[in-house]
RNA sequence: GGCCCCGUCGUCUAGAGGCCUAGGACACAGGCCUUUCACGCCUGCAACACGGGUUCGAAUCCCGUCGGGGUCACCA
């Protein structure tokens, strides 16, 4: 049986790269029509671990990567919290001890700190000489006499080496002599997190430990820990991490600044900031910021896209296939097509992805989706009406797949549902302050006044008989049109925009724009 | 620095000795379409890190060099 984990710590937000690793993990077990758990490492925690932990079990819900069992949900090997399994690792740790497979270290910081120090004078690998290990009962007695207080170490191997079968990296060697007895249990008799892992991978009967790369390294200490308490090994999958955009380190969220200096990551963000903005949202770069999941989910990604993409980044079906459902990548997804070297995050083409699903929507469920937007950004009072529904509709019709994210919306439909429009300055300014045009426009609004039928058809027919009375080009006139009724230079399709406002705010909008330009 | 991992277009990748004058996608550039924008269509730019082997033949195998990254906590 397929179990696979992921194993957040309470952060408070979900990284793009764990979505990334959860994702593999899930596909891998639902692929294998497995188990996927989630665990919460939490053993280091003394913030508020559940409310540091809602925001990623939020992302990971709204991306529709379920588990079986988990923190919330329960399940057979309750509990799911580290916190909460303390005396399991306890008795991992006297086993350990008994075993002859780590021992009481009473050397401090300080002295550990100082053979650190020498090793590395003396450009030799550090290994710690062992010289406060206690070894009898007198040993513990003559340390604590002393004052000293002890660690649990592992009493790693000298000699020999580790070859682990990893599913990604192939055969991977090490030797013991240059590893570390790492400390397991604090002074303090808390737990550290390789151990605390490894019992609970075993606990949990995990088969595949499908992590990121920078476990690579940590994989011996735990492989020692699990064959020293007579556990069966897990097989080994390390992941290739997610980067930055246009690099080979791994991507953080403290480094945002760094990236905006791509142009294509500024590009995505300043275009989720404008919606966050609009939105009234909270935009600092802790909070709001491409690396983490929430953003995608207030600007209004959709998760399918997000999930193609990121399946993507390490992973590929063949040689061309760019568009994968959830179903698809369930049914497909193998580790042995994993990529071994780390992938840098590309914003552009997940926006391409999202491009994709967007197009897939009807119009009735961009309605639902993007009616809460205009709501939040006070543009439409709650509860909607049939009729804002309605114009709703023919607004996100007219604008087409010019609404790349739900919260596009708000710039294209904020003039039809605003009394009172603003103008563009630059817009403005060039197509109304032209010598001629407000002249021009006026005269077109007169014309319109006295259509029989306010509709498509009827307008553009309406428009084209003017400029041939007037021996102007459709351009001569078209681009003031919009700036006087939209306030903007770019938008839907002018006689949408004119059949959906209507006679009376299109005519007023045109009156006013002539006023305007004349007297400013 | 030690150890480990990795190295194909700017980016994600295909490629398991001849199918490779290296394929696809995103991005980018130019053009067409066009009332703006977006879309669409066409075209273009662009990579096997380097050096040695092995072989009739190497992006693919071996060795070395260089480069990048990860990790070396009483963090997870």
């Amino acid at each position: 049986m397929v179990r696979t984990r992921f194993a957040p710590s309470p952060t408070g937000y979900l990284h793009i790269g764990g979505v990334r690793t959860a994702l593999f993990c899930w596909l891998f077990a639902r692929r294998h029509g497995g188990q996927f758990i989630l665990r919460i490492d939490d053993t280091d925690a003394e913030r508020n671990v559940e409310s540091a932990l809602a925001p990623i079990l939020h992302g990971l819900r709204w991306l529709g990567i379920d588990w079986d069992e988990g923190p919330d949900i329960g399940g057979r090997c309750a509990p799911y919290y580290q916190s909460q399994r303390l005396a399991g690792y306890q008795a991992a740790v006297e086993k350990l001890l008994a075993g002859g497979f780590a021992y009481r270290d009473y050397a401090t910081t300080e002295e550990i700190a100082a053979e650190r120090e020498a090793a590395q004078r003396e450009k030799r690998p550090f290994l710690y000489s062992r010289q406060w290990m206690a070894e009898s009962a007198a040993d513990d007695a003559r340390f604590t006499a002393e004052g000293r207080k002890a660690v649990v170490r592992l009493k790693m191997p000298r000699a020999g080496s580790l070859a682990i079968d990893d599913l990604v990296r192939g055969r991977v060697e090490f030797e013991w002599a240059r590893e570390q007895d790492h400390v397991v249990q604090r002074a303090d008799g808390t737990c550290l997190y390789h151990l605390a892992s490894v019992v609970d991978d075993f606990d949990f009967e995990i088969s595949h430990v499908i992590r990121a790369e920078e476990h690579l390294s940590n994989t011996p200490r735990q492989v020692f820990i699990a064959q020293s308490l007579d556990y069966p090994l897990p097989i080994y999958a390390h992941l290739p991490f997610v980067a930055e955009p246009g690099s080979k380190n791994k991507l953080s969220k403290r480094k945002l600044s760094t990236y905006l200096k791509n142009r294509d990551f500024a590009q995505v963000y300043e275009h989720g900031l404008a919606i966050a903005e609009r939105l009234g949202l909270a935009t600092s770069l802790d909070t709001f910021n491409p690396v983490i999941v929430e953003f995608y989910e207030a600007v209004g990604y959709l998760p399918a896209a997000i999930v193609n993409y990121l399946a993507l980044v390490g992973w590929s079906l063949d040689e061309r296939t760019e568009f994968l459902s959830r179903e698809e990548l369930m049914q497909h997804f193998s580790l042995d097509r994993v990529v071994k070297a780390s992938a840098s995050f590309d914003p552009k083409k997940l926006w391409a992805f999202q491009d994709h699903y967007m197009r897939q929507l009807g119009t009735a469920e961009k309605v639902d989706r993007m009616l809460p937007y205009l709501v939040r950004a006070k543009l439409i009072a709650e509860p909607a009406s049939a009729a804002d529904r309605e114009k709703l509709a023919r607004i996100i019709d007219a604008a087409g797949d010019r609404l790349k994210v739900f919260g596009d919306i708000l710039a294209y439909a904020d003039f039809f549902f605003q009394d009172e429009i603003t103008y563009e300055a630059d817009a403005f300014e060039k197509r109304l302050r032209k010598p001629g045009a407000g002249e021009l426009l006026d005269k077109y609004r007169s014309e319109l006044a006295t259509l029989a039928t306010w509709d498509v058809a009827s307008l553009e027919q309406a428009t084209q008989a003017f400029i041939e009375a007037q021996g102007i080009k459709i351009g001569d006139i078209i681009h003031a049109i919009r700036v006087a009724i939209t306030g903007k230079g770019v938008g839907p399709g002018l006689y949408d925009c004119l059949a959906i406002l209507g006679r009376d705010t299109s005519l007023a909008r045109m009156r006013r724009a002539v006023e305007s330009a004349a007297t400013q």
